[in-house]
DNA sequence: AACAAATACTACTTGCAAGTATTATTTAAT
DNA sequence: ATTAAATAATACTTGCAAGTAGTATTTGTT
């Protein structure tokens, strides 16, 4: 049970700049400080700011900066910005047609589950996030 | 959150089986009812028979087994035997060094979820499955 | 106007899970 | 012995996420 690594990094990403939340982060600052991967960290600033998270700044002097209070951004955001929440929140067996209706052997057991998941991605700020260290590793 | 196609497939396959504990079933018959691709099943299945949840018997007339009571055999055993259980139960921000002592901006909620995982795994066994219908798609 | 430092875009490469194809081996029935 | 019907093994192909490379664009500084 792992996010991808997308989603990893978005969340990395965000946790990080939002330690200082009104400043303008450069992605040279966000690759040396997180240790990902220069070019692709970059293309996922850019997607993060086309999902309105963030803004970026273009030209000399630019960078990426919060498009509102950390406070407000949650995880569950986050993930369904990069991801689609639905690549998470599936039938744990991988049936399409799976449901309350319809359900799979492991249905009504991992319905439990998946709701405390999405409880804590719905719940869980950026903010909060932001006041653990991020390691590196 | 998901298992891995290889993972549902054999959770599907055992289930499957395990609705009649005591026959032998080929791999015909598992392809034909389950709607798994035919050499991908073939593979699992010497891959779960050298697990020892099944034992083959080669040539005509010949087919998969159970080695022991399906009451027995669990959902966590059979994921390990075929993923490694490690795959799914790491750090959900994918951090190697994530622990109790060294932990992420989300291993402490996250650690909560994951037992919740663990104990689904642990306590469903093959024939609490085997007692639902297997779908399809 | 020229330069420098930043982001944006597009295309290519790699790695791994999943899927496919072919051939070899085993064993019961005839 | 031969055949048929099953599993076993090996190698190849595909698809997608992740990673990499190079070029274009934007904008402040000089």
């Amino acid at each position: 049970m792992k996010l991808s690594k997308t989603a990893d990094y978005s969340l990395r990403i965000l946790s990080f700049m939002a330690k200082k939340p009104d400043e303008l982060h450069t992605a040279k600052e966000l690759v040396d400080k997180l240790n990902i991967s220069d070019k692709y960290l970059r293309r996922l600033m850019t997607k993060l700011s086309k999902s309105g998270f963030i803004k970026s700044v273009q030209g000399r002097e630019g960078g990426y900066r919060f498009t509102k209070p950390t406070e407000q951004i949650f995880v569950s955001q986050i993930i369904d910005a990069v991801d689609g929440l639905d690549k998470y929140m599936g039938c744990i067996l991988g049936f399409g047609a799976c449901s309350d209706d319809n359900p799979c052997a492991l249905h009504k057991k991992w319905a439990l589950v998946r709701t405390d998941i999405m409880n804590l991605f719905k719940t869980t700020s950026i903010a909060e996030m932001a006041q653990k260290d991020v390691q590196k590793i």
